[in-house]
DNA sequence: TTGAACTATTTTGTATTCAATCGCGCACAC
DNA sequence: GTGTGCGCGATTGAATACAAAATAGTTCAA
């Protein structure tokens, strides 16, 4: 979705990682962004500028307007003269979180149906074996940042631009309410479901497609405990002021 | 929306308009997205660091920051060491967009009927009156504008953050497809269609309110000239590349 | 007259610098 | 021991300075 304008003619196209070539700002907030994703940065962590600038090997400039640019996606909120911080959902956001994926994802489903050609389904039948040899391994780390990018995936296939990005926003925000509400040790997402909503879209049975859509995405949130004032922190402004 | 964190404890809370005391990043987002979506600035011209820096009395460092936070919102997009321009939808983005507003607008339709209290209608109907106003007064750039923010304000209504700031991403964005594809000179929004749709949702009309809401978005979809390869410019990366 | 190459100017990208603000710790009073 | 006030250190906010890139303009040659 990002680096949509990389003709830098590149000598060296490779991918470049850590600190070898300076890390462009769609890079630095990409990093940050898989970090929280994959549980490294838990919510409400603080970001210091310096920090992350010395990490990266940047000056506080790049660091700074990729922070804006997270906090405009929401991942991050920045609070004056006090700094950013990895966003920490309240109950009500995950509630409204969810309540747009169940408006969306069926929406998107219908429209993978419709458009989805071969390369589509490539692409989701390999991403199925990854997940399925991450699940083997027991690596949580990756299953956690595969199930999201399942969910991208699909997206993509749908083709609208504008669902693609919100799902690109929201993705990461549920992986940061699963480490807020999870439940100590619960599997990241149940089971097989990915590989029957793909089955379902395969054989463009879209009714049953949606139908275990919207069951996937109400185990996900199932598994939370979101039973109010869990691990919520008070709202004191609107309590007094 | 924005406006988060305004605890300044400003000793003069007036609007304080233009260059009185320094705009903060906010500001300077939130006027060029009025400008935009009052027809100001036409899809397509060059937003000229320089130039805005020196029109809103700061540095470019602050410019810079609002620019990219309007690319991340998609009503501006960075070519790199080009600069930033307003956004020029094409005609598949147009057709994108009418179809997740055509998605989430009957959700929040929904949704309002089920949790708008009295203040809210209360402001529909206030809203609803500075329409009428401004359509008498043939005054065409506030028209459009509060076509916008009719939306807005049901969004706002309906509560869900999520939805809320996709429609805030949207707006705009409909203003300047509008720009684009509009016949010469049609009426902003159809007549009163506004009006029945509060109408509907105050009398918990949901199926009402719903059918109208779809066919108020066809009707402004309608008067669009999305019939390919109108005033879009040509994609010769693609055409040749 | 067209086209190519070079130079100059403008504009963007990035780092650095300096000022403003916040939070923490210590001292002191109650 | 609890609470308040002050000051220092650390961090953010914003402008400036400098480097890199692109555009525009000009000259010269075919």
């Amino acid at each position: 979705m990002r680096k949509l304008h990389t003709d830098k003619n590149n000598p060296n196209p490779k991918r470049m990682d850590a600190a070898l070539a300076k890390p462009d700002v769609e890079d630095i907030a990409d990093r940050i962004t898989n970090a929280v994703m994959e549980h490294r940065l838990p919510p409400g962590i603080k970001l210091a500028e310096e920090r992350l600038a010395s990490a990266f090997g940047v000056s506080r400039t790049k660091i700074r307007q990729a922070l804006t640019m997270l906090s405009r996606e929401g991942l991050v909120k920045l609070y004056p003269n006090r700094g950013a911080f990895v966003t920490s959902p309240t109950v009500q956001e995950a509630l409204d979180l969810f309540a747009t994926r169940r408006l969306i994802e069926p929406e998107i489903v219908r429209t993978a149906i419709a458009r989805a050609d071969k390369g589509d389904l490539k692409r989701l039948r390999a991403h199925l074996a990854a997940e399925e040899d991450a699940r083997k391994r027991g690596d949580r780390r990756t299953i956690i940042k595969l199930s999201g990018a399942f969910h991208m995936l699909l997206a993509e296939a749908a083709g609208n631009s504008f669902i693609e990005k919100l799902m690109a926003e929201l993705c990461p925000l549920t992986c940061l309410i699963i480490s807020l509400y999870d439940a100590p040790q619960t599997p990241a997402c149940p089971e097989n479901e990915h590989v029957q909503i793909v089955d379902a879209i395969e054989r463009k049975d879209e009714a049953e497609a949606v139908r275990l859509m919207l069951r996937h995405l109400d185990h996900v949130r199932n598994e939370l405990r979101l039973g109010e004032a869990e691990k919520q922190d008070i709202d004191w402004d609107q309590m007094f002021g």
